[in-house]
DNA sequence: CGCCGTACGGTTTTT
DNA sequence: CCGTACGGCG
């Protein structure tokens, strides 16, 4: 408690007027590397300590678990316990517990399912199929993305029908209506539900929404630059009572447009608290002088920005490193060969490092080099966890368990492991389902009743199932099956309760019988029994619940090693440029600095998907305290063929006097594709026949016969990369030592 | 009707 | 290169 007051000393003039401003509503501007994290959590803290705030009446939001959970230890550090009722954690994992509390009076069922992407695809697939729409002619993707958009604007799907203006707009429209119903009839919420149907209730129920308004006495937003219209409109209904909103961003950092991230909110908090408080924060405690001004260099290109001054008493730094590579593997190998480097140097750990690409699949060839290298790493995201077939198998069980209703858990597992129950028999019985006009678990169930001979209480009296005979025993046995894991569910903790889905199932003989690789599944299956025996210690339902709710709001960055692994144990991270948001490293590597990559192709009809790609490249380089490190290769393969991507136009942003060594890789290829990247003017002349470009084959005397992969000018010298065919491998030699000979 | 083989198409980012 | 869609066989 006493440590408030030392705290607020080591705090800059702008930092400490954040942190202790009083009351009413407050924006604060951060730049990267601003200590904003720090700034939240000292001015909970400081809300608690010196102004008398109930820790359980401050609600702060933050962009992942893990910002949370990093978060609530920060506050727990300055408050103790007490701090543990500050209400933390992201908009979704928030609202679905609100929603959790109200269920019954809002009408809800308690047990609603949370469907995730996959989850969404699979019912929209159900809907354009009902409405016959083109899958060619109008992509689900596109469809859905609409629809979502759609609610994160908080636009009903009547509100839609009545602005639809053209063709395309009518069948979403008429999609959107449709998948609602849809998820009502699963008893499901998809993400943008979370948030929505909180601020129906709020809106709808003068009763709840007084309750949590008077509760809330401080809300604080975390990352606001990437709060769709529906989170603000949230927070300011939360807030609405005591007025005392506090939302921190960078407009400069806004990465999340593509998931209705809008960047007007912040535009629009200024107009809706007018008496606002605004601080900036500019001072940047992360990284050298040369990477702010490089990663300045970059975000100035966009046009539609407000200029800021960043700056730092860090110095001047190490200049930033640009490396030409070959292709994929060499840039890879670039990278193992650095980290080993200063991994041999003092004070370097496997943690300091971090590599960054633009998407998930680049991370292959990165994870093949460092493999080689003998370099620890660990991988964020890529094919998540919980995306494995395996898991959502066993997942799609215990979702049934706790909800019946749940179509696509249902449709998942019906017949996995096969039990005779095929896609056409699936098929009649929806479409059965359909014209009773009940849930298609609802429909089995009198399926089963009718195969009993017995027609129960409270089930629709409905004609005769379309399902030949042996498929119906199969379907009488299925929901037999769930049954009796419901009964099981209903006394047993939940490890109890996926073993018994387990042993039932016969999954493990299922995957061997089925699958290659079934041990390393089965390892998977394990891995998730693992993290469902963390749950034993809650009431049968309770875990199950919780579980569910916190696989399908878990992300990758969440799955980020904390701090606290011994130095020995840390491991290099391998991340994309927007899960990286947040983070920093000692030294960080972007990959693929090629036109087509970052910025993606996809983004190159669009001026303003193009300032976000910017956005996304300052995002990478900002993570940098010390060093940085900027990759891209001549020759990329990707998707089974070779392709050329010239450099970024964000290398050519970056002033030359603040790179170090401009490598020149493949200089004769190079020219071949009239690449016009500016090139340092003090370049040391080579001597004309002495220069060798990628490709050419050489002679060595001890390494034999190899190929030049690179080639790199310095000092007046060339240091080539050459493959040798025998055993020699890859070598960097300098030319002016080396004896090669050109073949 | 279900299962297994081959062809083809589509590929950003994630709470 | 990977997963899905379709066609023939048991």
């Amino acid at each position: 408690m006493v440590a408030t007051e030392h705290i607020l000393q080591e705090l800059n003039p702008p930092q400490r007027e954040a942190v202790t401003a009083s009351a009413g509503p407050l924006l604060i501007l951060a730049g990267p590397g601003s200590g904003k994290t720090r700034v939240i959590a000292h001015r909970i803290a400081y809300l608690v300590d010196r102004e008398g705030v109930a820790p359980w009446r401050i609600l702060a939001v933050t962009f992942t678990n893990k910002a949370a959970r990093e978060m609530r230890g920060r506050v727990v550090a300055h408050l103790g316990d007490a701090a543990l009722d500050v209400a933390l954690g992201t908009f979704h994992s928030v609202c679905a517990r609100l929603l959790r509390v109200e269920a019954d009076r809002i009408g809800l069922p308690r047990s609603f399912a949370i469907y995730d992407d996959a989850d969404q695809m699979a019912l929209i697939k159900r809907v354009t199929e009902g409405l016959n729409i083109d899958p060619k002619r109008f992509s689900e993707r596109a469809i859905l993305s609409t629809i979502s958009r759609a609610k994160s604007e908080l636009v009903s799907p009547r509100a839609f029908a009545g602005s639809a203006s053209d063709y395309f707009g009518e069948l979403v429209a008429r999609s959107y209506e449709r998948y609602q119903a849809l998820l009502e009839e699963n008893s499901a919420l998809d993400f943008d539900d979370l948030i929505v149907k909180t601020v129906e209730m709020l809106r709808e129920h003068e009763a709840i929404r007084e309750k949590y308004q008077e509760r809330f006495l401080h809300v604080l937003v975390d990352e606001f630059q990437d709060t769709n219209v529906a989170q603000y409109q949230l927070a300011r209904i939360l807030a609405a009572r005591h007025g005392n909103i506090c939302v921190v961003g960078d407009p400069d950092q806004s990465i999340y447009s593509w998931r209705s991230a809008d960047i007007r909110n912040i535009l629009n908090f200024e107009r809706d608290f007018p008496a606002a408080r605004i601080v900036l924060l500019e001072q940047n405690y992360r990284s050298t002088q040369n990477i702010l001004d490089a990663a300045h260099a970059v975000i100035s290109g966009n046009q539609q920005r407000k200029q800021k001054s960043l700056w730092t008493e860090r110095g001047g730094g190490e200049p930033i490193a640009v490396f030409e590579a070959y292709d994929e593997t060499e840039e890879a190998e670039f990278i193992a060969r650095e980290i080993a480097r200063l991994l041999g140097e003092d004070g370097w750990a496997h943690r300091d490092f971090a590599v960054m690409y633009r998407t998930n699949a680049q991370s292959r060839a990165i994870e093949e080099a460092l493999m080689r290298a003998g370099i620890r790493y660990q991988l964020v995201g890529g094919t998540r966890f919980y995306e494995r077939r395996e898991v959502k198998d066993v997942l799609a069980y215990l979702r049934l368990v706790h909800n019946p209703y749940d179509l696509v858990g249902l449709t998942r597992v019906l017949n996995v492991p096969g039990r005779g129950i095929g896609a056409k028999t699936a098929q009649q019985v929806e479409r059965w389902a359909q014209t009773l006009g009940v849930p298609v678990y609802t429909a089995l169930q009198i399926l089963v009743a009718q195969e009993s001979g017995s027609q129960p209480a409270g089930l629709p009296d409905a004609g005769r199932h379309p399902v030949a005979a042996r498929q119906a025993k199969a379907i009488v046995e299925f929901v037999g099956l769930l049954d009796e894991l419901m009964g099981v569910a209903a006394k047993n903790n939940l490890s109890t309760l996926l073993d018994g889905v387990l042993e039932r199932t016969g999954y493990r003989r299922y995957l061997f019988d089925e699958f290659e690789d079934a041990e390393q599944r089965w390892e998977n299956v394990e891995e998730l029994r693992n993290v469902a025996a963390d749950y034993d210690g809650l009431a049968p339902g309770n875990g199950l619940v919780s579980f569910l709710e916190d696989v399908a709001l878990i992300s990758d960055a969440d799955t980020i090693a904390d701090e606290g692994e011994a130095p020995s144990e840390g491991r290099v991270t391998l991340i994309t440029l927007h899960s990286a948001k947040g983070l920093e490293y000692r030294a960080v590597f972007i990959i693929a600095m090629e036109e087509g990559v970052l910025p993606h192709v996809r983004s190159f009809d669009d001026p303003g998907q193009m300032e976000e790609e910017r956005r996304l490249c300052y995002v990478g380089m900002t993570r940098a305290k010390e060093r940085l490190y900027l990759l891209r290769a001549f020759r990329r393969y990707a998707m089974g063929s070779s392709q050329h991507n010239p450099p970024s136009r964000f290398l050519r942003d970056i002033p030359p006097q603040l790179i170090a060594q401009q490598s020149a890789v493949t200089e004769a290829s190079e020219r071949r594709y009239q690449a016009p990247a500016p090139r340092i003017d003090a370049r040391p002349p080579v001597p004309e026949d002495a220069v060798f470009s990628g490709g050419e084959k050489v002679r060595h005397p001890r390494f034999g016969e190899g190929i030049v992969v690179a080639c790199v000018v310095a000092n007046g010298d060339q240091e080539l990369t050459i493959a040798f065919k025998g055993e020699a491998g890859i070598k960097r030699l300098l030319l002016s030592l080396a004896p090669l000979e050109r073949m």
